[in-house]
DNA sequence: TTGTAAATCGTAATGATTATGAATTAGAAA
DNA sequence: TTTCTAATTCATAATCATTACGATTTACAA
């Protein structure tokens, strides 16, 4: 997801363009990365020292629902990134140290489908944790 | 799990027989899915009116140290619910209506693992979410 | 029975997230 | 360009889960 297409989604939906959306955006696009909306608030608050919870808040849902952002649960915090361009569903290797991503093609799903036939399967959840190379 | 395995762990790592953990345990018992804190303190509440956060939190993060309960992330919560008995890795799906589970034997890392030579793995999550058979 | 470390109680602090009402602003329409 | 209005943000407080802490109680070994 590049930030033009962002916008184009958000016009599309009827959200406007504002300066607190477009920096959200260009934070997330500069780090490539896992960003909680603390992340987000220390590095706003230079440029908009009256920044509020709120609205980094509201705006990652938005951003979320029309799919922009993606969003996971790591160690008990809400973690935002941008959306993966790849076009088909997959899964994500997640480095703990920098919250960097490493898209994995394979969806166990896939395998397990058919093995729950009278299971209604609304959603799952597979990631892999631990240090990319330029961590370890 | 059962009761009397946990108290042989507890033991022997040294905690004592208190009515709290047990009744904490019986309630893991009877209870054959994910529960929270509140869920605890709610039912216990009654029996023991003093009841606070404190024992119920430090005593579900020494049974899972300890190997008595596993715990995931549901909804932003974290959720207990006793071990399982299989002596083999495996994954859950969970009813997220009753809260019960259904073990899957298969694990995606299996296939994985190869693919990732450079990356240090340290662990995974996969689980399956939706409504079991009897809450369709 | 007693001593002591462990466990619990009562309460408050913390930290993430959500809510609210007032003020501001983007963007469409005049 | 100016005006209007709904969307957005601000400032602040509330909520909710979780953790922390000093005082008190308790399990259990000696």
């Amino acid at each position: 997801m590049n930030i033009s297409k962002a916008w184009d989604l958000l016009k599309e939906k009827g959200y406007k363009k504002t300066d607190k959306r477009q920096q959200i955006l260009d934070l997330f696009e500069d780090n490539e990365r896992y960003l909680t909306a603390r992340d987000l608030l220390d590095v706003m608050k230079k440029d908009y020292p009256g920044m509020s919870y709120d609205t980094i808040y509201r705006n990652l849902s938005t951003f979320v629902e029309i799919g922009i952002l993606e969003e996971t649960e790591l160690s008990g915090e809400r973690h935002f990134r941008m959306q993966c361009e790849a076009d088909h569903h997959h899964h994500h290797f997640i480095c703990m140290d920098c919250g960097k991503i490493k898209e994995i093609h394979l969806c166990p799903m896939d395998l397990l489908e058919e093995k729950l036939p009278t299971y209604q399967i609304d959603s799952h959840k597979f990631e892999i944790y631990g240090k990319c190379p330029n961590c370890i």
